[in-house]
DNA sequence: ATAATTTTACCTACCGTTCAGTAAGGAGAA
DNA sequence: TTCTCCTTACTGAACGGTAGGTAAAATTAT
């Protein structure tokens, strides 16, 4: 065998079918299947259904965290919140899958996130309350909660791949109307870091 | 029956259930326990669990456009801007259980909200299109897609809820830390409002 | 041979759905 | 009034299907 462990697969299949279906819908056959190998054979590799999850979703959240520290150390304030923003949006637009998980666990209350995981997003808040901080030292930035801002950056941007069925169905019944809408951003990241730097400073 | 009707308990204690477990895990079973009846007795009222659903979840969708169109009429356009904002949020924040249900199905790709709902919904984003164009041509505001500020508005305010336990647990993680960072915004609606108007403005 | 890996066969549990049946009550005719 | 007929509102049992999970045998690699 050219040694493709298994173990991999099943992990790339699956995260596939948790970001499509979802964790429930997510059925250890039809990974199985999709694997080319039996259900029990997954039961080999991780002790539940829960612990695949967790093999999945925990090394996504240390690559956003790793990345996040790493881009946004250089610059003054606004350059810094920018790169923060970008870095965060442009790990959630190409990777749709870890948007789509993410986005059911936020609509899920995250039972299901690991501690692990919440501890690398702890990180990743660290860092914008560090340069939101510097931006009020620099009289930039307004004082506001890195908790709110955080939300404006990111849940906008995780929905921006699910609502697209959403917005081409509400825009079924609104293209006849005066205005033209376009369902459609081509560069939503930089509309949105305009955005909220414009509303954060004084 | 001079008693509550049962189809309304039904759609009482279904909502609680869809909003909390969401679709795939509210068993009808459960539901039935808790009104005091059968399965059965669901299946009298409603066709399947879709439809059961649908009656759910479509009178919200009405009630908010209806509400929305009611209270953005009067004022220019940061006012209207400002009321809009103000009754969405205050829908959602008020009715956490249709914040909750939204949020999963932003979170699922919309696939099981019925058109009647999307309809309904792009009332909402026809009037908010009117809102900017009209800011538009007191040059108050830049042009933007009415899509995009209408996820800034909502996803953050849809997530107020569902992110509660999550920001707490990152907050553990945190609050050792230089900066408090409190998980709890009493008054979001006003600041996000405030915000996107500023983010907005030429 | 031995250890690592994978399959076969199976169990239990639950879910949505259907269906036959029934108690209660009103409408209309006698 | 009383008998018949029909409707409303519901029950209980069962069905087909699928899910997660497991024990043990079989295969493969070292």
């Amino acid at each position: 065998m050219a040694k493709v462990s298994k173990k991999k697969l099943i992990i790339e299949h699956s995260g596939k079918s948790f970001s499509e279906l979802g964790y429930e819908l997510t059925s250890l056959e039809s990974v199985a299947k999709k694997c080319g190998i039996t259900k029990s054979a997954i039961y080999y590799h991780f002790k539940d259904k829960a612990a695949l999850y967790k093999a999945v979703v925990c090394p996504e959240f240390t690559a956003l965290a790793q990345k996040i520290e790493e881009y946004t150390q250089t610059g003054n304030a606004v350059q810094r919140l920018n790169a923060y923003i970008h870095t965060f949006g442009e790990f959630l637009i190409s990777n749709p899958d870890f948007s789509a998980i993410f986005a059911r666990e936020i609509a899920n209350g995250s039972k299901t996130i690991p501690d692990e995981c919440i501890e690398q997003l702890s990180r990743t808040i660290k860092q914008l309350a560090k340069i939101l901080h510097a931006g009020i030292s620099e009289r930039v930035f307004e004082e506001e909660s890195p908790f709110l801002i955080q939300m404006m950056i990111v849940t906008p941007l995780i929905s921006c791949h699910t609502t697209k069925s959403l917005r081409e169905r509400v825009a079924n019944f609104t293209q006849s109307e005066t205005l033209p809408l376009e369902p459609e951003f081509e560069n939503i990241i930089e509309l949105l870091s305009k955005k909220i730097i414009k509303g954060l400073q004084c």
